[in-house]
RNA sequence: CGGGCUGUGGCGCAGCCUGGUAGCGCGCUUGCUUGGGGUGCAAGAGGUCCCGGGUUCGAAUCCCGGCAGCCCGACCA
C-alpha cells in the first residue's frame, strides 16, 4: 500500500537539504549513515506538524486508515498506552462511585432534535444509517456523536423518585464525527473516549459532579501524563451544544498551541425537559433532573505526543508507558551469550523489565528501536558487566546513562522512573509558564498570535481581560485564535476592563491557538 | 467543503516533461560474519506503478473523473 503521507514527508526533508544545505542538516545526515531501518524523524524546528507525524508512526502508535477517510489504526503501542489511561480513568471512576454501562452505537435519528441546540451542534457531523439488512429504514439511524439522547432516553425510564438519584454512569465507546480536517489522534472521524452521563436531584449537587470529574481529568493528565492543565470555563459561545456551561482543561503543546484535554458539561435540565427525565422530589414535588457529561478521548494521546516527545521520537511518561523499562543484552561470543542472557533474564525478571532476546539484532538496533518508542529506561548487559556486576541505565528524556551495580538497580530503578515523571511535568510546567505572556489590549494579543501555526509554532497563552460575550469572541476569531477558557482560579491581576467591549470583568481569560 | 501538494515492491525514492515490457537504497528470507548506538559479505523473494475511463499500435508516463493522505482556509470537541 502507497504511503503518500510519508512521501510527502520525506520530500520536505529533501528540498531542505538541497535548498538549504545547513551544517545542521549535514551533520545530522552524517550521524546516520548506515541503514536507516525505519525513517528519520522530522526536526520538531523544521516542521511541528509532520514531526508529529513521523512520531506517531515511528512510534508505533497509529497510522491513517486510508480505506475509510480520517479513520485511523491504533497499533499496539497506541492502543497499550490507551489502556493505561483508561485504567487510571477508570478507576477514579468508580471510587467517585460511578458505574460502568454500555448503550447503543445506534440512535434513532429523531432523538437529536429533541434538543435544539444539540442537533444543531451536531447535524452537520452526523453519519446515517439509512439502510440495513437491504431495506430501506422506516427511521434512519444516526451513528453517536456523542449519547446524551440516548442516554436521556432510559434515564426517564428510569428515574421517578429522588431515591433513584443520582444516577451516575460511565461508558467507554467510540464515536463518529464527520470532521472535514482530521489528524491522527487530535481529531479523527471515529474516535475513542469514555463519556459520564450523570443525573442528580439539585442542580447544585450537578454543579459539584461537574467540578468534581474535572478534577479527576486534571489528576489524570498532571499526575499520570505529566501534563500541566489549565482548569477553566468555555464561553457560552464555545460551550458544548445543549450545555448551560462547559467546563474544561486546557494544555499546551511543544509549539504553544493550546488543546482541550478534556470537558464536563453542566447540562442543566435541558436534556431532562427534552426526554421529560422527570422525578418526584422528597417533598412530593415534581421536577425534572439535573444532568451533567464529560468526556476524554484518544486525543488525549495526541497531547502525550505533544507534550513530551522530542526529535528522536516518542517519550512516554513512566506512569503510562506500557514498558517502562527494556533490557537489552549485549555479547559476541555464544559463552558470553550465555552467561548474559542469564544474568539479563535473571535481572528483567527481578525489575520487572522487557528482555529484548531477539536474536540477529544488533544491540544499537534495539536501542534506536526502544527510543522512537518511547521507553522510559532501556539497560544494557554485556560482558564486561557480567564480568564487574554493573549494569548500564539509561533514561529516554534526558539520554544520561548511569552505570551501577546489579545489586541495585531493582531499587534504583523506581527511583529514577519517578524522578523521570516528575521531571517531565516540571519540564511541561515550564514551557507553559515561559509561554504565557500577558497583554493589555486586543491589538497586543493579535500581535503575539497571528503569525502563530501549527507547524512553525511560537505558539502562546495570552492572559487578557475578555468578557464572554459573542462579540469578543468574534473579534478573537478574526485572527484565528480563540478564547480557550475562563479560568477558575485567577493566578494573575484580578479585576479589569474588557479590552474588546470595555466592560469590567473578574479576570484574565486564556486566548490562545489550538487544535 | 474550497485552495495547494502528493500517491511507483514492506519503507524511502528515481523514472513521468520528450509514451516503447519497471529501477535504486533500506528492510525482508537463507547462510556465514558481527555485536557497548542502525556490522559486513553473498545469494534470493517480493510490484494490479491508488482506482476507473479516455487518447494511442503501445500508458507508470498524456487527458478526464474518482478515492486517499499532508498543509492552508472554512467547519468543528
Amino acid at each position: 500500500m502507497p504511503s503518500s503521507l510519508s512521501s510527502r514527508r520525506s520530500k520536505k526533508i529533501h528540498h531542505t537539504f538541497t535548498h538549504h544545505i545547513h551544517p545542521q542538516a549535514c551533520r545530522t545526515l552524517e550521524q546516520h549513515p548506515k541503514n536507516m531501518a525505519e525513517s528519520p524523524i522530522t526536526a520538531r524546528t523544521k516542521d511541528f506538524a509532520a514531526w508529529y507525524q513521523d512520531v506517531v508512526l515511528s512510534g508505533d502508535m497509529a497510522e491513517p486508515a486510508e480505506i475509510v477517510k480520517g479513520c485511523m489504526v491504533i497499533r499496539p503501542n497506541g492502543y497499550a498506552v490507551w489502556e493505561v489511561l483508561q485504567r487510571e480513568l477508570d478507576t477514579r471512576f468508580k471510587e467517585t462511585g460511578h458505574q460502568n454501562v454500555y448503550f447503543p452505537l445506534l440512535i434513532p435519528q429523531s432523538f437529536l432534535q429533541k434538543e435544539a441546540e444539540h442537533v444543531e451542534g451536531f447535524a452537520p457531523e452526523l453519519a446515517v444509517v439509512t439502510i440495513a439488512g437491504g431495506k430501506k429504514l422506516e427511521e434512519p439511524y444516526v451513528i453517536r456523536p456523542t449519547s446524551e439522547t440516548i442516554i436521556g432516553h432510559f434515564f426517564a425510564k428510569w428515574i421517578q423518585s429522588y431515591r433513584d438519584l443520582p444516577l451516575l454512569y460511565n461508558q467507554w465507546a467510540n464515536v463518529i464525527r464527520w470532521e472535514l480536517r482530521t489528524r491522527m489522534f487530535l481529531r479523527t472521524t471515529e474516535f475513542l473516549w469514555q463519556e459520564g452521563h450523570t443525573a442528580h436531584s439539585s442542580h447544585e449537587e450537578a454543579k459539584e459532579e461537574v467540578l468534581r470529574m474535572l478534577d479527576v481529568y486534571a489528576d489524570v493528565a498532571e499526575n499520570v501524563m505529566a501534563m500541566p492543565v489549565i482548569k477553566g470555563v468555555k464561553t457560552n459561545n464555545e460551550k458544548f451544544a445543549g450545555a448551560l456551561r462547559s467546563f474544561c482543561i486546557e494544555s499546551m503543546m511543544q509549539n504553544g498551541l493550546a488543546l482541550q484535554a478534556g470537558t464536563s458539561h453542566d447540562l442543566g435540565q435541558n436534556f431532562g425537559k427534552a426526554f421529560d427525565v422527570k422525578f418526584q422530589s422528597k417533598e412530593g414535588q415534581l421536577d425534572y433532573v439535573w444532568q451533567t457529561s464529560w468526556g476524554v478521548s484518544t486525543r488525549l494521546i495526541g497531547g502525550l505526543i505533544m507534550s513530551h516527545s522530542d526529535d528522536k521520537g516518542l517519550v512516554l511518561p513512566p506512569k503510562l508507558a506500557p514498558n517502562k523499562s527494556v533490557l537489552v543484552p549485549i555479547y559476541r561470543k555464544d559463552e558470553e551469550r550465555a552467561s548474559v542472557l542469564e544474568t539479563a533474564s535473571k535481572i528483567a525478571k527481578e525489575i520487572g523489565a522487557k528482555l529484548d532476546d531477539r536474536e540477529g539484532q544488533n544491540p544499537g538496533a534495539k536501542f534506536y528501536h526502544w527510543e522512537r518508542r518511547g521507553v522510559p529506561v532501556v539497560l544494557e548487559l554485556g560482558p564486561r558487566d557480567v564480568a564487574s556486576g554493573n549494569i548500564v541505565m539509561k533514561r529516554r528524556d534526558t539520554g544520561a546513562k548511569e552505570i551501577l551495580p546489579q545489586a541495585d538497580v531493582a531499587a534504583k530503578l523506581p527511583v529514577l522512573l519517578d524522578q523521570m515523571q516528575k521531571d517531565l511535568f516540571a519540564s511541561a510546567q515550564k514551557r507553559l509558564k515561559d509561554n504565557t505572556v500577558l497583554a493589555n489590549s486586543i491589538g497586543e494579543v493579535e500581535e503575539i498570535l497571528k503569525t502563530v501555526t501549527a507547524e512553525k509554532g511560537g505558539g502562546k497563552f495570552v492572559m487578557a481581560h475578555i468578557k464572554d460575550d459573542a462579540v469578543c469572541d468574534a473579534r478573537v476569531k478574526e485572527f484565528k485564535a480563540t478564547i480557550r477558557c475562563i479560568p477558575l482560579q485567577d493566578e494573575y491581576d484580578g479585576p479589569g476592563n474588557c479590552i474588546v467591549t470595555g466592560e469590567p470583568v473578574s479576570h484574565r481569560v486564556v486566548v490562545a491557538k489550538a487544535y
